[in-house]
DNA sequence: TATGAATGAGAGTTCATTCAT
DNA sequence: AATGAATGAACTCTCATTCAT
């Protein structure tokens, strides 16, 4: 009868309630069919109601969310710079960093995904949205090819490249979630030495 | 008042231009997007009956463009290998050959991404998709290694990042238009060369 | 890609077709869902094109339906008759006949039933076809009581009541094929027996 | 302009109100077309988009109806069981119970038989309807028999035929509201009285 | 005797959102 | 911090039917 027992729940609790269950209902069914309803039922909300109480309208859900994941990726990212000190390189470190972000939460990747590829808006917003997939990675190369770490190439299509194998991964990793994805990324820095390489 | 002046055309081109109408739709507009509506009105239709008239169902017609896209691509890839021989490897080829046809169709590109991407339906269909997109190019990776032309490393996780990679370019084409598509293409190409060599 | 091979076919063949794949359909689905469509892919038709062709509406089949199967039933009754002559009074003779037709036919009885129930139209249509069904029989129970052959009773009462078990008789077969109807019929002809008796 | 003044009526009463209104239209029209829009205007809403809110879907509301059909007959029943104790035995009672419910609550009989007779869904719900008819009946039948106050008959097809008996009744009164229903069950009881008598 | 092509009307359903407490 | 009730707009799909050969 009340499947929702969280009365009385802190705002920023029930927005974090919400916010994961649109992570997982984007994971599980895409964007397209992450309607409120779906992301009620897999909150166990009563009324989808309470979603726009907290955030108003759908676009306003999926920029927090948004906003959400990337806050957490950075987090992670930093803290695991902490722990692995690179050795590497920065394009290893880079990827293997990726990788285990994607290992650690697969659902917030896929939904970082469809909502970048679905949400509507603007072109403006689209562009913010690639340069942030890419423009770090791309200053970073810019920045290596400087210091003579690595060859010849395109900055910005090689970046985009890495950002797009790391879909690929993460496409691997949902198509089969058995997936050696450790592996699949030591492969994958593999290749982009080699493509990079001086 | 009589905005379809195709009365009493042809089931061929009626389909066919309902088929094109649809390919500019989620192009422009996205699969989520592209409603039987919008379909109409890029086709200058009166009316979206006729989509249902000849497709059935809207899986129905996206299913047929899945296919006829494939078959544009198949006889477009088979003209070209006749024009272009083969000089500079399978893989460069390859790559050489997408670009091209992204290069030529790029709505039609736009719009196999998004139907492969955005499809109702079981996994199994989604499983063949992949495959479709990968398989024959994990063959020849494969059959390469055997003759000693490529180096080591897994040919599903080289395939699936180069579909990956074509994927970003189109991605790069779709964010602007006057992209140089063939060097990107040539860029490409030489990535995978110097990342699959002995 | 020629499921119809009935090219040429004179037209009273036509219309025994489409009859029959529509009772068929009624039978199967119901009126409601006897749909053109569903009658064309019954009869392996090609197109529903045929049917308004050769009957004009709807309500036209349906009509022509009814007149066909009541058509075909009086004949049915008719033959039964001479074979069987009557030995044990009318209104046995007439539940056994009914119940006889119904295991021959069941598939028209249940779309007679179903079209008699559904078919649109005034009230005056549904009082003629509700006079069909017990107008003769009330008048030999009439009949009946004037020779003394029966007791007591309203005539229309009872030929409504004995039409209603007949359907519960065909209602029976429909839930379980496997029904011994015969059975059923001697056995709602004793009661009626007793019932009517003097 | 606002012909539906029930403005935040609670959930309960606008249930209700949709309910009675689903009856009445289906009693009108039949089960066919008793649409959500024509239930709509009998109902005096403003948009159908309410009845889809409250009962979800078309088969929910349907299921909705038969559970509150069946529920509100046997509330009947039972407080008529109790102002009019049994005397002339529990066939005579039964019949005359169900025709008492037939005349205060006509429409209601006629969307019970419209919707155990057109509802769609699996052989088994219609199996489960149908126990539901002749269940209890046969039960009691049996019973009888084994206490010596019938005779000899296959209790499954006495009670089938007593239950299209009935519907026989309803149908009379469907055809001509004028009839005498009392008269007409005090006959089909005197019918069942002799036909199982011992 | 038949068909190919088209069509208006209406169905049920889902969507994000808003009004009023 | 939350809810109950309602809603307009859009969507896909099915229906019987008609126009023009």
């Amino acid at each position: 009868m009340q499947p929702d027992l969280g009365l009385g729940v802190t705002e920023a609790a029930r927005r974090a309630q919400i916010l994961s269950a649109t992570i997982d209902t984007i994971a599980r069914h895409g964007y397209a069919k992450a309607s409120f309803e779906r992301i009620r039922a897999q909150a166990g909300l009563s009324s989808t109601r309470i979603i726009t109480y907290h955030f108003g309208t759908k676009a306003n859900l999926m920029t927090a969310l948004l906003g959400t994941i990337i806050h957490v990726k950075d987090r992670y990212t930093a803290e695991r710079a902490e722990r692995h000190p690179e050795r590497a390189g920065p394009l290893r470190a880079y990827i293997e960093s990726e990788v285990a972000f994607l290992r650690a939460h697969p659902e917030a990747v896929r939904a970082l995904g469809e909502i970048i590829g679905n949400m509507p808006g603007e072109p403006v917003t689209a562009a913010l949205l690639a340069d942030l997939r890419t423009g770090r990675l791309t200053r970073r190369l810019r920045q290596g090819q400087r210091e003579g770490a690595f060859g010849e190439f395109t900055p910005e299509v090689m970046a985009r490249t890495i950002a797009h194998a790391l879909d690929g991964a993460a496409a691997a990793l949902a198509e089969d979630p058995d997936t050696d994805i450790e592996a699949y990324g030591r492969e994958l820095a593999g290749f982009f030495a080699k493509a990079t390489a001086a």
